[in-house]
DNA sequence: CTCGTTTCTTACTTAAGGTAAGTATAGGTC
DNA sequence: GACCTATACTTACCTTAAGTAAGAAACGAG
């Protein structure tokens, strides 16, 4: 509720000239552009995977994010977990993650026509 | 440096049977991804717009992030800054910032097909 | 029964985000 | 020409999220 103060008198003035934000998208794109959520579904658009897996092939991802990721991402139905046991955990899209892969292939063809510099 | 540590056994011992997290994609949603650019983003694809009208257009979002968000990306050559005179300013996307319209036109598209439930 | 592996969980430290206020420049009012 | 408002930031401070390290429970192998 903070920043609404620094906006407000300016929100009330300008009229509806263009159109703002819309909120669906941005609650999407605050999900999905999550910390490291990006590169989960891109590893589970390759097909089902154990928790260590999805660890393995995204660099620098630590044990307590994935997990903290994994929980999200199944409450917001978009990967479904099976316990094979409670030792062996295995991690798939659900219909709604695996309707992200146009998204997700259309950011990767971006990122490799125009590479990011640094970092 | 710290996650690797976790990792490092495990990476160490699964050969590539899959496909690792391309680090070119990875840098994207990394970028884009980052909280307010998604909605920057979309705001500016419709237009040029001067600072406090994306302020206006995407609720929420407090001058000093907007700024740090548009410095951001103007720093990886997506928008381009404009001064009208010291007080008046735009911004507009690049090429490469009007090439991102396909990715947020899919994750606009899933966003309204699969909306997201308490936020 | 001990050892290693897997999937987390808890406690703690650091980085990023949020809030509020201030700064510099320009233009208008009286 | 002192005073007010608007714009596009900047600085200082505090809170939330991310990162690190260590460990716990559930198996399976030997």
């Amino acid at each position: 509720m903070g920043a609404a103060s620094t906006r407000q008198s300016r929100a009330e003035l300008a009229p509806h000239r263009r159109q703002a934000c819309c909120a669906l998208y941005h609650q999407a794109v605050e999900l999905v552009g999550k910390r490291w959520t990006g590169a989960i579904l891109i590893v589970l658009l390759d097909g089902p995977c154990r928790f260590s897996e999805v660890g393995e092939l995204v660099p620098d991802l630590s044990d307590r994010l994935l997990s903290e990721r994994m929980k999200e991402l199944e409450a917001h139905g978009i990967v479904e977990r099976r316990a094979i046991d409670p030792v062996r955990v295995e991690y798939a899209l659900t219909a709604k993650g695996r309707a992200l892969e146009p998204a997700v292939n259309a950011l990767k063809a971006w990122a490799e026509a125009f590479p990011i510099s640094h970092g």
